[in-house]
DNA sequence: AATATGCAGACTGTCGACAGGCGACATGAA
DNA sequence: TTCATGTCGCCTGTCGACAGTCTGCATATT
């Protein structure tokens, strides 16, 4: 029998919360822009309790702003903001790649190897969708081996912040290749078992993209 | 003129927000209570919409829990959640540290020598309840200084999550000095300018706080 | 023309009500 | 006694309504 027959049914305001989330994600909402929630309730054809709660949940996860005069925004990052951003995320992923270093299993360290490969095959064929998927899962899983479910919460998070500006990843000069790189340093630190290069290896590599990221907001910001 | 005179009425639910969060701070709810809207709103004697929107944003910030059928309880942290709470402040905590040794100014190292030579004066008066709050006010100057607005936010979150054990920091043995010991060697580290080294005495410090906890918690639990 | 006043509409904060789900208890059957 | 079924009450999810606040525009005033 299906394990999946009886399940719960899913209630409007995480319905809600998902589906904002990915208009967001996804650019529908873009940042700056103004919700209502007599507005989303009246297209999700529900009451505004369900969509108010969703949106809260939003707020509380950083994806949305409120003003003093309680009107919500899609959050926009500032580029202090994304500094500050950044500075968490290596914070944390630099534990998390120390850890790995100090206490990953054979059978780890073998899918982050297929990761790298998957990688160099994809930047061979030019297939860009999965070369920013394999990168992701890449530090994804530095993220699973350290095996804390909070610090993964936390990244993940503080991904959600910039992921807008996710497809500027790959754009900018022979950033494919210099990714690749940087996936490369750390794979090879963390089967040395070293814990210090690993880290350093990870912060090097976090930098890049920030200041790639930096680079390519400013250049459009002249234009 | 007074500039507060007029000032925007807090709404109900952050008043609520606020309430429950001390009670729990305080341990008027502990750990593993169950929470009811319908009870919190009659006593404060308004709806349960905003009851409901204050216990959703502190879920949000893991001091509230919800089970699979919609319970709420109060938060009440595994052994295995508080090693990665901690894990994930030293992360954060190491890095503002760095930062700090770094680039505090003559004024901000002024701070930290004060607040360090009031923490030894409260220790040879025997003062417990000043003794918490100046090695309180260290880490939160240390957090201040890295000039990071959501590291400083996401640290708070964090040890909000282990507040309630707070009062076992200082029982153990010889708490107060060692404590004042890992201190001082920090604050040692960042005049020295010294970051690597002030980001060690940091995680060891808290290694040691973490230890002293665990210990406690532990023997607690035998009895 | 520039400023003040007032009105209308749009949103948010809050309320009370209803319904659907779940557990506790009771009653009855084996 | 043990187990199945039905009922009751509690609690959460959702709804529609109302009140207060702020914005923008139009009208009035000097």
């Amino acid at each position: 029998m299906n394990q999946g027959m009886l399940q719960k049914a899913i209630p409007y305001y995480e319905q809600v919360q998902q589906t904002l989330k990915e208009r967001i994600f996804n650019g529908i909402y873009e940042p700056g822009d103004r919700l209502y929630e007599v507005q989303i309730a009246r297209e999700f054809a529900i009451s505004r309790s369900p969509v108010r709660e969703a949106i809260r949940a939003l707020i509380n996860e950083g994806l949305l702003i409120m003003d003093d005069k309680s009107q919500i925004y899609v959050y926009e990052p500032s580029l202090k903001d994304v500094y500050e951003i950044y500075e968490c995320r290596v914070a944390l992923e630099s534990t998390a790649v120390t850890l790995v270093a100090q206490k990953a299993s054979e059978d780890q360290i073998l899918q982050l190897e297929k990761t790298l490969s998957d990688s160099a095959s994809a930047i061979k064929k030019g297939e860009k969708e999965e070369m920013a998927c394999l990168n992701a899962k890449f530090h994804e899983l530095i993220i699973d081996f350290s095996d804390n479910m909070r610090l993964k919460k936390l990244v993940n998070e503080l991904k959600s912040l910039t992921n807008y500006y996710r497809f500027l990843n790959l754009e900018g000069e022979d950033r494919p290749n210099v990714i690749y790189k940087g996936h490369f340093d750390i794979f090879q630190a963390i089967i040395e078992r070293n814990p210090e290069k690993a880290s350093q290896k990870l912060k090097e590599h976090t930098h890049d993209d920030l200041e790639n990221l930096v680079n390519l907001l400013n250049h459009k910001r002249e234009r």
